[in-house]
Order: structure tokens, then sequence, then C-alpha cells
DNA sequence: AAAAAAG
């Protein structure tokens, strides 16, 4: 039986180079051709290191730096922008990279941010030039709320987004929008508010940031920064996520949305120097992607101001809105200098989304639009969900038997599944990775108390499989984009079902097949019944000890419960009550004017949704 | 009770 799992692992493994596919497709077509473009891993994201310092063209007045955005040539090599953009802002020609050193060696050139690609998936060479697997994206549920909700698109040509985001969407190899991006795209492009439950493996970052950059290349020669205080700098979008990785992910996919198009994305998160993060920003930010705690840092020092504005985005926003985070948020979105809604754009995106955080985060919002797009599939059936009853004390060697049967099972063509291990603690965290890697099995560990160099590698050093094992807290949780990821195991549950859904959400990304391994005790009782539900609305097998474990329970209406809506991690809490269920799947239409379109007849009480 | 996020 266990050998079977390890089968299911290895096949999943091995279904994934089949379809050659990476979680986001965003190999890049163009990364061989600008090898020279290569930054080693250990100075990725510090191009003021890495790249040297030249001499450029005059830097711009530091307000109005921003310069770059071609009026209709955005898909013009950046050199062709004096003779052909229109562009007309008070700047200059130069790019941002004039303000204080440059991109690329001298020249007045981007760094490839595609140039990475192929590299970070070295020992997945077969699978560079992947895609989503888009068939497993027909039929999926969409709910919508709200008023006058814009209708969703088929293609990425019904919105022309211009030269070069049509030039980036061909280098991520999309081909059509997913579900999130057809719906909500077309929400973000007319200004409106958006709460989204939604994956992310299927292209959420692209679904926020692509309007972000469009909005920013379009209004580019309009806007005017303050130029009072030549420190501080106005980023004119904000990305907030609750991890420094997410952070970082989201600054890679961004960047690569925006190349060439004059949009300049930079990141700020703790844990590494802040002078380095200052260079970036002083080097002209129009997107910063940020976590909370180092924003604040940023503002309070006067380093950045957020009066400019235009778009927010929370990522993970009800994990953003929880009681650890929100009142930083609060006193980022509500207590500094950032427009208040309405005249700003907020854009929350989750999987999961309680009622009551959704109630919270109504605050942030105007007049905005509800969308739940629901599991690739119809369903969390691409992800193999098991339980198995293990006492702590043999945690370990059970770990330890299913990690001996997969290998067995996976070494066909040298692939090696990569296998994710959730913890509870820090401590475990540390004392299982050493224990495993004394047992001859490659793994490291990323947890909160390790520098943030160490969790970087430790990343690194899991997705390019050469430690197969990552032994990691819920710090790798939510958001985490690691492809090739064929096994999650808990090896201790969460206490809270939306950690869980979070959790085996990083594998069976991108529409592949996944598999994930709770090991269930006593200790584990209060998640008997909402995990049952779960796996129940997902069609997963419940053993019959876990029902019997659901059924003694009593059910407690707090932390766990859900805001229904079966298969979605939320329905729009302001229907809550007038919602009619049973109606039939949406596929295509949708952006219907009234009060909500979608569809019910799921069990309530667990949720599905991912991210 | 734990994890995350500033130093």
């Amino acid at each position: 039986m266990r050998a079977s799992w390890a089968d299911l692992a290895a096949n999943s493994a091995a279904e994934n180079v089949a379809t050659g596919s990476s979680a986001n497709g965003v190999a890049g077509d163009s990364s061989r051709a600008t090898r020279s473009a290569y930054i080693p891993p250990h100075l990725r994201n510090r191009p003021a290191v890495s790249v040297p310092p030249a001499p450029t063209s005059a830097a711009p007045a530091a307000g109005s730096g921003q310069s770059g955005y071609g009026g209709s040539s955005w898909g013009g090599p950046r050199n062709d922008y004096g003779s052909k953009s229109g562009y007309t802002g008070g700047g200059g020609r130069g790019s941002w990279g004039s303000r204080g050193g440059s991109w690329g060696g001298g020249r007045d050139q981007e760094v490839n941010p595609f140039a990475d690609d192929v590299d970070d998936e070295r020992t997945f060479a077969e699978q560079e030039n992947s895609g989503i697997n888009f068939d497993a994206y027909e039929d999926i549920p969409v709910e919508t709320s709200g008023q006058n909700i814009p209708a969703p698109v088929n293609t990425f040509a019904e919105i022309d987004l211009g030269e070069a985001l049509n030039a980036n969407i061909r280098r991520c190899k999309y081909v059509k929008p997913t579900p999130v991006q057809r719906y909500s795209i077309p929400i973000s492009l007319e200004g409106r508010d958006l709460m989204a439950c939604a994956q992310t493996g299927s292209g959420k970052t692209a679904a926020f940031c692509f309007p972000i950059i469009y909005g920013i290349m379009k209004a580019g020669q309009q806007i005017q920064r303050p130029s009072r205080c030549a420190r501080t700098v106005y980023p004119l979008a904000l990305i907030l996520s609750p991890t420094r990785e997410l952070s970082m992910q989201i600054h890679e996919e961004a960047r690569k949305f925006a190349y060439q198009t004059g949009v300049r994305v930079v990141v700020a998160y703790g844990g590494s120097p802040i002078n380095q993060q200052l260079r970036e920003l002083e080097r002209g930010v129009d997107i910063l992607v940020a976590t909370p705690g180092r924003l604040v840092d940023l503002l309070e020092r006067a380093r950045v101001s957020l009066q400019m504005i235009r778009y927010l985005t929370l990522d993970e926003a009800d994990r953003m809105l929880d009681m650890g985070f929100e009142p930083q948020i609060r006193k980022i979105v509500e207590q500094m200098d950032m427009p208040p809604p309405g005249e700003r754009q907020t854009m929350l995106f989750s999987a999961t989304f309680p009622k009551e955080i959704q109630r919270m985060a109504s605050d942030f919002l105007s007049n905005y639009i509800f969308l739940a797009v629901g599991r690739v599939g119809s369903s969390t059936d691409l992800i193999v969900q098991r339980v198995v009853h293990v006492h702590d004390a043999e945690k370990r060697s059970y770990l330890m038997d299913l990690l001996h049967a997969q290998r067995e099972g996976g070494v066909q063509g040298k692939q090696e599944a990569l296998t994710l291990v959730f913890v509870e603690t820090k401590r475990g965290a540390d004392s299982l990775e050493n224990w495993l890697f004394t047992n001859g099995f490659p793994s490291t560990s990323i947890h909160g108390d390790r520098t943030q160099q160490e969790r970087e590698h430790a990343l690194r050093s899991f997705k390019s499989g050469k430690t197969p094992i990552l032994v990691a807290t819920d710090v790798a949780a939510r958001g985490l984009d690691i492809p090739h990821v064929a096994h999650v195991i808990n090896f201790d549950l969460p206490n809270d079902i939306d950690d869980y859904v979070h959790r085996i959400g990083r594998t069976g990304r991108a529409g592949k097949t996944g598999l994930a391994t709770a090991f269930f005790n006593d200790s584990n009782a209060s998640l008997a019944r909402p995990l049952a539900d779960l796996m129940q609305e997902a069609n997963q097998e419940v053993p019959e000890w876990l029902s019997a474990y659901a059924r003694r329970s009593t059910y407690s209406g707090g932390r766990n419960r859900r805001s229904g809506g079966g298969r979605f991690g939320g329905r729009d809490f302001r229907q809550e009550g007038s919602f009619s269920r049973g109606g039939g799947y949406d596929h295509h239409g949708g952006g219907n004017g009234g009060g909500g379109s979608g569809y019910g007849g799921y069990n309530s009480g667990a949720t599905s949704a991912w991210d």
C-alpha cells in the first residue's frame, strides 16, 4: 500500500515530465539567447552588486525619473525609445537604469528576467518550454458578484495589452488566459476593486500584474511624482505578501511581465541588507513588492511614500488580515499617506476567504466585485489525498518507509520527485531535517529561525533537485510555486484546515497531479471533522477511522468554520443568505451585470479552492 | 501554542 502511494508520486513526477511543464510556464524562449545576462544563483536579486555601475546619460529629476513608458511603441526594445516612442514625460529618454547605475554593463539594457528560468531547472531540462496544462482548466466553476461586472474574455487578443506585454505573454508561453485571468483582467482593467478567491498555480500573479503594468504604461506620460525630497520614492503600485520568499517570487514573475515595458519593479523584504534595497529603490520604482515589516521600516524612514499609489494588491489576503498581520496592514493602508479606497484600485487575492476576514477586508475596498474561481478540474481530484494514522513516536520511521518506497519507485530516468514535508515547529524542522540527512536522505529545511540566506539557499537547493526533500514550517505553506513537488507530507497536521488547504496546494500545480499524505493522531482530533469534510468534498477516500473521529468531535463553529461555497475558498459574504444555490456551471458567461452568477449545490462546510 | 513579519 505504501509502495502504491510512492508509485503515485513517481507517476505524478513522470507525468509532469511528459507534459513538459513547469508550474508557471514561464520558461522563456529568449533565455538561451541571453546567456551573457546570467546571474549566479547566490547573486540573484542583488543586481546592485552583481551589475557594476556604469556611466549613463544624465539622471532625470528625482520626481520624474520613472520614464520609459513608450506611448504607442511599448514593445520596442529599450534603445528604440528615443526615436520611436511617443513618450513626452519629464524624465528625458533615460530609462530607470539611468538613475544611478544601469541594468547591464553600461548599455541602456534591462537584464533579461527570463534568463534565469532554464538554469533554475537544470535537472529538469526536458521541461524548459513548459506551459500550463490548460485542458485541466476546462469546465471550471466561476462565481462573480457585485455591480456591473465586466464580461470575461476568452483570449489575450480580446484585451489588447500592447506590444510589449503581448511579447512577454509569448515569452511566458501563455497561449490563452487561465480562468482567473479571463475574469479578473477585464475587471481590473476597468479600474474596479476586486476580491478574488483563486489559486496561484494558474497564473494569479499575472492576473493582477498585467492590468497594473498596462495601467502604469498608459498613464506614464501624465504621472508626475512629487520631488520635494530626493530620497523619497513614490511607487504607483504596491503588492504585499506574507512571506519574504513569496515576495521574491512575485517580484521575479512581475519582472518578466514588465520586461521592456519601462515599468520598474522593486522588491523589499526583511532579513537581507536594507542598503541594497534602498539603492534599488533610488533607481526608481513603479511597482513595489514587499513584506509588511520592511515596508513599515521604509515608510518610517521616509524612503518610500505611498502618496502616489494607484494600485494596491494584497496577496494571500486572508493571511494578511489575520490576527498577526492586521495591525501592520492597517497601518500601511490606513494610517500612512496612501490614497483612500475609491481613489486607488484595490485587489485582494486568496484561496481561502473566511467571512469575518471578508468583512474586515471590505474596509479597504470600494464597490468591489467578488470573484471565486473553482479548483482546476472542478475539484481537487488532481491531488490524491491520503490520511494515515501514525502516533508521534512512529512518525519518523513511517516517513522513512514512505521515502524509501518513493525512492525505489521513482528512479525511472533519474527523475526524483520533490517531497515537501510540513512540520509544526521550527525546532521540529531542524530536528527532522537533521535526522533525515543523517539517514541518507538529501534534505534541507526552511523556517523563520534560519537566516534569510539559509532560507533562500534551501529553496534553491530544493527546486534544483539537489536536496529533493524540504522540511518546512508554514513559512512555505502559501503561494510558493515550486514545480515538480510530487508529494506533500503533513508530518504534523496544522490546526487550521485553511492551512492544510494551502500546504497541499504546493503540489498539483498548474493542472498537474500530486499526492498529499497526512499523519494523523489524537492530537489532531479537532481537525478530523473539517478534514473529513474537505476530503469528501474533493472525492477523496475518507478512511472509516477518520469518519469516526469526525463524528466524535464536537463541531466547532469557530476558527474552522468555512464560509460555505463548496469548491470555492469562500463566497461573497455580501450574498450570505440571499444566494440561490443549485445554479449551473458558469463556463463561458459569468459577466452578467446582476448580483451574482455561478453555481452551488456543493456540500457546505469545507473548501477546496487553492492559494 | 506556533508561525510569520523590522532590527
